[in-house]
DNA sequence: GAGCGCAGCCAAAGCGCTTTGACTGCCCCC
DNA sequence: GGGGGCAGTCAAAGCGCTTTGGCTGCGCTC
């Protein structure tokens, strides 16, 4: 069923059918209430296809998703995707995933925008000056980064989480606890948010004239592996951390397992507060000893981005603002004084 | 740019630039040259809307993700993700992702052929006698499971991996051991693919004349908690196992914990062998004691998935044929003999 | 030299929508 | 009663491709 055969059985143009359907206003009430009740009856949907076609309008939003032999996709993603999914599934919003080569991102998103793929598209994993958040202002297809990035010119929407405040939190909670050499084991300070995690314990840090050598500090893709070589480089090393910071649960695995593997024990001999992105699968709560955790929920950043993704494509929201969401923190028994 | 600028540019009809472009054969040779070389030099690309609307072909693969507030997007998808990935990237074929309720996904799959979103789906976490396969199989929309369903009167084309030749093989090398009493610790049985393991593991016993008492099996939604649960629950009983089978790495940092948690030790007590989907921040080598397990990469599923949606949608592989890929058994510490 | 086949090209008809611009009554006002 | 305004409707022109069904002209055959 199409939009011709339904107006020629309604004994109306296409036009007025269209009108109808769509909302707009010069149609009469009882015209647009037999056209509704017709499409609902022979269930007439119009082709997306054919809209978008007259329209430029797509009906979705995307997504550049870097691959390649050397990139893993990590788990985060998906808990994002658990998010954008809940937003989505009750607005008919499909998603579209493009691969691309992780150096050639901004290739994609000009096919993406040459083609009219999507309607709007978000950012994940923003870098400093992120180039493809710059490309995107200037290219004008809407968009929401997911995290921030620093030293644009220019104001962007974006939802992010307040990295700094949780790592300045955390860390003021340890040298409250009496701990003075505190190890900070991050992600890959190349991403903001590991900079903002950086920024917040040193801050926190000097507050007290204590500072975060680079010696204490390590940013490692976030797997249970590099949280092990992490923590025991760390920990082995001469004057080690009494407390240590950790900026994903994958990773907290591995400081945990070195900790062990060092006879050392927690919190007894190390302290520890990691990040919780907030697995179903993996809980800190659940960890040999609970972690004490910054904890913020990937899912419903996901639901959020999506919302607002939605309201800009339909123009509901055009301001370039941003968001900064607090972090809670979460205390567990994985913290203790530290030893005089 | 657009065929029609292009064509006037070369004084050629719309028609011949296109066959010239899309390789019909009805084209001079120069004049193909000479339209290659000016869509080239101008950038020309052909707009997908037009293109799918006027060959209802989408250029996109999809994929129905079951959404809601109940249900968690599982990590595995984000390693099958960077695999289909690893091909798409290759070929600019994009992935189509429509949220849906985990209850109705039916009418989503019919929107989907519907608008012609896309020119193929897979599927994954099949069931027995999956409806969305049945429902695909009816709607004529080509399609790829990941996994395999059972009790379906039809062929379908799939790629799955030796679940039952695994966990069969798993459990022959525990009893070779010595151990009689195994207990699994498997995902969901309405999934075929735990269905599978389980047989795999009951039928390596019987073989011996032993057998997978119900009170020796948990089947449970995949993650760390549960997997600490069951196994303690399992090693807590009368006649407790001697040696475990287990269905993931998530669930198998539970068991460890839960082994731990009772005073016992690993392999000593009891032995372990899990089945790694191979992700890049979670390795078996790399657990506490290293793990015994079946394994086979997730990834390299989703690459042949994509690869063979691709051949399916330019009607390269037109067979319903299935593949069954076989599975790594790989010894590591976690496993030894039984005591006696 | 009529007739045929074929290579190479083209005009035009879709594909199924949205949107522009125009038209028709009808009411109302002066 | 002529004219302006407005509500409601429509025909037709896109959107940018693919594909159908010719058409032309050349070389060949008998």
């Amino acid at each position: 069923m199409n939009l011709k055969q339904l107006s020629d059985m309604l004994s109306l143009s296409q036009t007025t059918v269209s009108r109808a359907l769509n909302g707009y206003p010069e149609v009469s009430e009882e015209t647009r209430r037999r056209v509704a009740d017709a499409a609902r009856r022979h269930g007439y949907r119009p082709n997306p296809s054919a809209r978008r076609l007259a329209t430029g309008k797509a009906g979705m939003i995307g997504y550049v998703m870097p691959t390649g032999a050397s990139v893993d996709i990590d788990p985060h993603f998906v808990e994002f995707l658990s998010g954008l999914g809940d937003y989505a599934r009750g607005h008919e919003l499909d998603l579209v995933l493009s691969p691309t080569a992780a150096d050639d991102e901004e290739t994609t998103y000009r096919r993406v925008v040459a083609n009219k793929q999507v309607d709007a598209v978000y950012v994940s994993s923003p870098k400093p000056a992120d180039r493809r958040i710059r490309l995107l202002n200037q290219l004008g297809l809407p968009f929401i980064v997911h995290g921030r990035s620093e030293g644009l010119d220019f104001e962007y929407a974006h939802v992010d989480i307040d990295n700094e405040g949780a790592f300045h939190d955390a860390t003021r909670l340890l040298m409250q606890l009496g701990h003075t050499r505190i190890g900070l084991i991050n992600g890959d300070t190349s991403q903001t948010f590991a900079i903002f995690r950086e920024r917040g314990a040193r801050r926190a840090l000097a507050a007290s004239g204590l500072s975060l050598p680079p010696e204490r500090v390590r940013s490692v893709a976030m797997t249970e592996e590099n949280g092990f070589r992490a923590a025991k480089s760390l920990l082995e090393g001469p004057e080690p951390p009494t407390a240590l910071l950790c900026s994903s649960l994958m990773m907290a695995l591995g400081v945990v397992r070195a900790i062990r593997d060092l006879g050392l024990t927690l919190p007894g001999d190390v302290s520890l507060v990691a990040h919780d992105d907030v697995f179903p699968w993996l809980k800190p709560e659940n960890f040999p000893v609970p972690l004490t955790t910054t904890r913020s929920s990937i899912r419903a950043a996901g639901q959020r981005v999506a919302e607002r993704l939605a309201a800009r494509i339909s123009r509901l929201e055009t301001e370039p603002t941003g968001e900064v969401w607090p972090v809670d923190l979460v205390v567990r028994g994985s913290i203790s004084a530290a030893k005089t």
